[in-house]
DNA sequence: TAGATTGTTAATCGATTAACAATC
DNA sequence: TAGATTGTTAATCGATTAACAATC
């Protein structure tokens, strides 16, 4: 029994958030985030699922994955529950980021600033247009496309982003992985593949636009 | 008995695509869109599961959503598949946006070409910055923001995207609803609420970075 | 204390997968 | 025909919701 109590205890903390958890941590947080800028102090499971549109159940499900508890009677005290939240989702650190493309959608990202306000560094942009290197967005040079793996090693980065046009988003994947970056931020409308090791995201913004469209259709 | 079928037939037909069948069916339109471009002829359910890394049978399952049938032995033909993918996502007609919030993601928007491209076509830029009004985004002048209601009517607007600060979003959603869209493509992180009428989809461009950097950190 | 809210278990609901008869 | 692939039903799996004891 003694045995069993133990193996169950070595495969729990291997837990993982599920993916929709995940989706809604992101909501709580920005919610939250919102909450203790206006001074509120306190938020309760069925407030949280009121302003996002969830039950209250599920809400304290989702929040029983991060390491910090509520209080019976009072709820969730909003300075640690902001803390919990940017703590899972890596918000209360600095991510180093290659951006490869320097289109409009590369370049909106550059020069952004919410991005590195909220610790998304960009430490280098690649382009494959040789007309463009050279070209400076705020503080950063347009660099060729041989110069990733060293950019990858220099900035350590973390993060490549895939701003190019569909039909070359794979191979700059490929180009990314190569170099050693951990993480694909995919912004193209194409799926893109990579090894166990890599993690990639995909930003969606064309899906859903028609994901809108469908459902405007019936209406 | 008769009476039973009669009403299983006609709840049925207002069937509802569930929303991660949809999220699907936007990728196997890109996926398809390619194989045609290549000059492909059939796909199987296999095929497209491969590729998107899913199994046959949801890949069967979400395309019996459609108004589309393969046939025994060959799988689906992609000319047709497309066609009723595009049909079901509204990818086979134009759709009028307003874009509101001239600052880099907005503009961005605007100059990108894959909108138009797309059946995506941007009437109008408002921007609450007096400083920015009479700027020239190709061809459209970025107007003020009380010129949203006459926008909207005069380019009979689908969508309106939302493009500001995130603190402003919530407003703009109002002043877009008020003005009569029938869409909002929300690009900040802020949850948004809209009136039942009003469909509202998030770009979460934001929230896919930080469920990127959740994942990165059990590495 | 009394009342409100958490954390968690159990029940329900929906989505994914497996399996297989129909079919070209 | 024989073999491969669809469309669909049934089984499994996972996520959401309901319910309630614990608690501050």
């Amino acid at each position: 029994m003694a045995i069993v109590d133990t193996v169950k205890f070595m495969t729990n903390p291997a837990r993982v958030v599920p993916s929709p958890v995940l989706k809604r941590l992101t909501d709580y947080y920005t919610t939250v985030q919102g909450l203790t800028a206006e001074g509120v102090e306190w938020v309760s499971s069925s407030r949280l699922a009121d302003v996002l549109g969830l039950t209250s159940s599920t809400v304290r499900q989702d929040l029983s994955h991060l390491d910090f508890a509520g209080v019976s009677k009072r709820g969730y005290r909003t300075s640690g529950l902001e803390k919990a939240l940017a703590c899972a989702l890596g918000a209360d650190r600095i991510w180093n980021m290659l951006v490869v493309g320097a289109g409009n959608l590369g370049r909106a990202l550059v020069l952004h600033p919410e991005f590195r306000r909220r610790g998304f560094m960009i430490r280098a942009v690649c382009d494959s247009d040789v007309f463009k290197t050279g070209l400076k967005l705020r503080t950063l040079e347009v660099q060729r496309m041989n110069q990733i793996p060293q950019a990858v090693k220099e900035h350590a980065i973390d993060i490549g982003v895939i701003a190019v046009p569909e039909d070359a988003a794979q191979g700059v994947a490929d180009l990314l992985v190569e170099a050693g970056v951990k993480g694909l931020l995919n912004l193209t409308p194409t799926h893109i593949t990579a090894p166990e090791g890599v993690a990639v995201t995909d930003a969606r913004i064309l899906a859903s636009l028609q994901e809108l469209t469908h459902t405007l259709m019936g209406k």
